[in-house]
RNA sequence: GCGAUUGUGGCGAAGUGGUUAACGCAUCGGAUUGUGGUUCCGACAUUCGUGGGUUCGAUUCCCAUCAGUCGCCCCA
């Protein structure tokens, strides 16, 4: 048998690869206008900066990353997220001594995670990420929070839910630590066996649990927002402030905990609210990451940053049954009768192409009847038509497909009869 | 990592333990010796994901394997 892509992958064929472009095109003009410049970093990395960056405790680091080693014996990884590549960039090129700060940086690039492939999920998948490097100013979290829903609301989606949440810092989450400890440590035996290994490693995580989110101590657990300190509960206010300024929606959820291990304060998640979108609703997921910078060896630094899925995007434009404005259309497709004309054609259809026009021919040694046929399929606006008729008089006959109109001009004029036509 | 379900021409989709594997769409050719989106006629699977087994015989039964789809865990 021939060889088969490999799981979880796909091949984006002519059809669906105009949406992609539409979407990297938005992508990028909102970029520019929030003033994110691109980053392109390397695919694969040293394993060592996931397990430090994305925390190994993760699902992501304990059991999906594609890890190898290459021939010199080094251990590396295909980036399974794209924060850790790029601030370990932002270290290692010392853009923290950048004159303009905070440094804003965005990326359209292939992730890898070794899952099972189900509805929204794949092995490799593309984010579009934004990572805001240098400022602890709540405008910042609301700045980057819009960008990700500006996007959304451009491309034509409705039914989608902002949700946000504060998980404040060290002093905040230690004390919400100890409280949840607590809380579930006395009938932690009652709970699974992930939420009994969750209680000492991160018991924010069993929050997150849905096998046991019925438990009753589910409903009274501590959350969160009580144990903010000051500061942090001035800072999520703020954030709430600002994204009502700008008439950003958004609900509070004081039980959504990220999976990665980085964030503090904010946390925010961007779902698809729209019907059979299958069970996978996460379209992008972000939060504050104050402190991963010097975990990763650079000066202290606070961030911001998301990951969106094109994957998912698509899906939920599939699911509201967007229509994307998409247009993929022909000038003109040439029809040849007989050999001599089939050599001029060469020349003209380069000639069409060089003064800026799409044109295509016929190379399947069609009748006329299929040449017609190809050319409507291809949604061309004119036929140009040379025969011995045409030939003989010098002239080639140029039909416009949508009135049938059909006239004759000039061969040697040819090009610049073809743009008055256009009119 | 676990579970459910599916796998027949380019696509969609019937079907049966027995020798010609429906049908629809698309494509190509003809009716119309040089003009499309309509109509009519014709052509188009040594083969039923792959490997093995049962059988006189398997696309149809069994096992394994690969892949798709969906769900769980978790995430984008």
């Amino acid at each position: 048998m021939s060889i088969q892509i490999p799981r979880g992958t796909q091949d984006i064929l002519p059809g669906q690869v105009e949406i992609w472009q539409y979407i990297e095109n938005k992508a990028r003009d909102i970029s520019r206008r929030y003033q994110y410049s691109e980053i392109r970093t390397p695919l694969f990395e040293h394993t060592e900066l996931f397990l430090r960056g994305v925390g190994d405790t993760t699902d992501i680091v304990q059991k999906e990353m594609y890890t190898f080693q290459d021939r010199g014996g080094r251990d590396l990884t295909l980036r399974p997220e794209g924060t850790a590549g790029v601030v370990r960039s932002y270290v290692e090129n010392k853009m923290f001594g950048l004159p303009n700060q905070p440094v804003k940086l965005f990326y359209i690039s292939q992730m890898f995670r070794y899952e099972r492939p189900q509805a929204g999920r794949y092995r490799q998948f593309v984010q579009f990420g934004v990572e805001a490097l240098g400022s602890s100013d709540p405008a910042m979290d609301a700045e980057v929070i819009s960008l990700a829903m500006n996007l959304y609301k451009e491309m034509g989606l409705k039914s989608i839910k902002l949700v946000i949440n504060s998980l404040g810092d060290k002093e905040s989450r230690l004390s919400h630590r100890e409280a949840l400890i607590d809380h579930f440590s006395p009938r932690i035996g009652e709970f699974c066996s992930d939420c009994q290994s969750r209680l000492e490693k991160n018991p924010m995580r069993i929050l997150d649990c849905k096998k046991d989110r019925d438990h009753e101590l589910m409903k009274t657990a501590p959350s969160i927002l009580e144990y903010l300190n000051d500061e942090s509960a001035a800072y999520f206010e703020k954030l709430k402030k600002y994204l009502t300024d700008i008439g950003v929606e958004y609900t509070v959820d004081s039980g959504l905990v990220r999976g990665l291990d980085y964030y503090n304060h904010t946390a925010f998640e961007i779902m698809s609210e729209a019907e059979g979108f299958g069970a996978i609703t996460t379209l992008c997921g972000g939060g504050r990451y104050n402190g991963l910078v010097e975990d990763l060896g650079g000066p202290e630094t606070p961030g911001i940053g998301f990951g969106m899925s094109i994957e998912r995007l698509i899906s939920a434009l599939a699911a509201e049954n967007v229509e994307l404005p998409i247009s993929r259309s022909l000038d003109c497709y040439f029809v040849a009768l007989g050999e001599e004309a089939k050599d001029y054609t060469v020349k003209l259809v380069q000639s069409l192409r060089d003064a800026g026009f799409s044109a295509d021919r016929d190379y399947q040694d069609r009748k006329v009847k299929a040449q017609f046929k190809a050319a409507d399929r291809l949604n061309s606006t004119f036929v140009a038509v040379l025969g011995d008729d045409e030939l003989k008089e010098n002239k080639i006959s140029v039909k416009n497909m949508e009135t049938g109109e059909q006239t004759a001009v000039g061969l040697d004029t040819f090009v610049q009869e073809f743009k008055r036509l256009q009119e």
